[in-house]
DNA sequence: CCTCTGGAGTTCCTTTAAGAGACCCTGTCG
DNA sequence: CGACAGGGTCTCTTAAAGGAACTCCAGAGG
């Protein structure tokens, strides 16, 4: 199939390039594998059954990225892969993705995975929170402004929570 | 291109299962749309670009997984779509998106879109915290265990953290 | 009444990426 | 010195995205 490149249109969405950087089949998944210590080509492959070209193609295009950094293990041409900062950020979005999935698509059996976070020694979930002012932060407690990289075209109606 | 249901074979992981919902090329995009007030066919089509094709398609699979709603608008076969409540707390997602967007690509000309959180009246941004004790919560501060639903092949180091 | 128009999709064809799996290269081990 | 293992490439097939034209339907206009 033919890809469009997102941000080359949308160049005004920070969900756009983000999506430029990891939306393509299977990258998320590779980030959480090296998140969770499988950090080697086999064993990723293994793991998720991906086509060897296709993990070639993302690893690559996450180093390149920035997300991944690629480090000789051994004198031999051996690599493991690991998150850069850009990439342990990243990881945010797993979690969130986590937490969803646990609560929406999880049923009867309950969540495969449980996190205990270390500063309070508890199973818990990731939330979002506003940086300034702490109180919870949700898609419908919040107006979109233009910001200063905005392009002259914002899209209708930028509010969230107007309209029925 | 063939694609493979990323959750058929990696069932127990979260991240997979909510990637089945929302991985799709244009999906989250679509989601972003309609989040910020673009419910209607052509609204989309035009902003995006997507081919209508594809957006029929996804559309459809949207709102047969319960993210969105199809509502008539109009005596005439004339519909809107909206986001139900699991798809609103997808938004949580796009939000983490912006987040790490702005900070990692929007480069010199900053956020092209700011928030105000209602809350507080400030512009700000999300971030992640435990859900139990409020701390902020991220990939290096957790460990992993296996949950009810998980399967009996947990993913060699599912610790996080630990090696180097 | 007949046509025009606008929203919301279909249909069809082309292009290109994912899947599958065989093959290759290099350095070490027995 | 042959086998092996890690880390990839190569080639071929299949199916999904792009693009653009076409359809269907219900009011509005003349």
């Amino acid at each position: 199939m033919q890809r469009t490149n997102f941000s080359e249109e949308l160049a005004a969405c920070s969900v756009a390039r983000t999506l430029d950087v990891i939306g393509e089949p299977w990258s998320p998944l590779v980030l959480r594998d090296v998140w969770v210590g499988l950090r080697r080509f086999d064993q990723i492959q293994a793991d998720l059954g991906i086509s060897r070209k296709v993990l070639t193609e993302r690893l690559g295009y996450l180093v390149e990225q920035g997300v991944l950094e690629r480090r000789p293990y051994d004198q031999r041409p051996r690599y493991e892969y690991h998150l850069t900062q850009k990439g342990t950020e990243l990881v945010d979005l797993l979690m969130v993705m986590t937490a969803w999935g646990d609560k929406w698509l999880s049923g009867e059996a309950g969540p495969p995975v449980l996190y205990r976070h270390h500063a309070c020694g508890e199973i818990s979930h990731a939330e979002l929170r506003c940086a300034h002012c702490g109180e919870p932060m949700h898609a419908d407690g919040i107006d979109a402004l233009p910001g200063p990289g905005a392009t002259a075209a914002p899209a209708a109606a930028a509010t969230t929570g107007s309209a029925a």
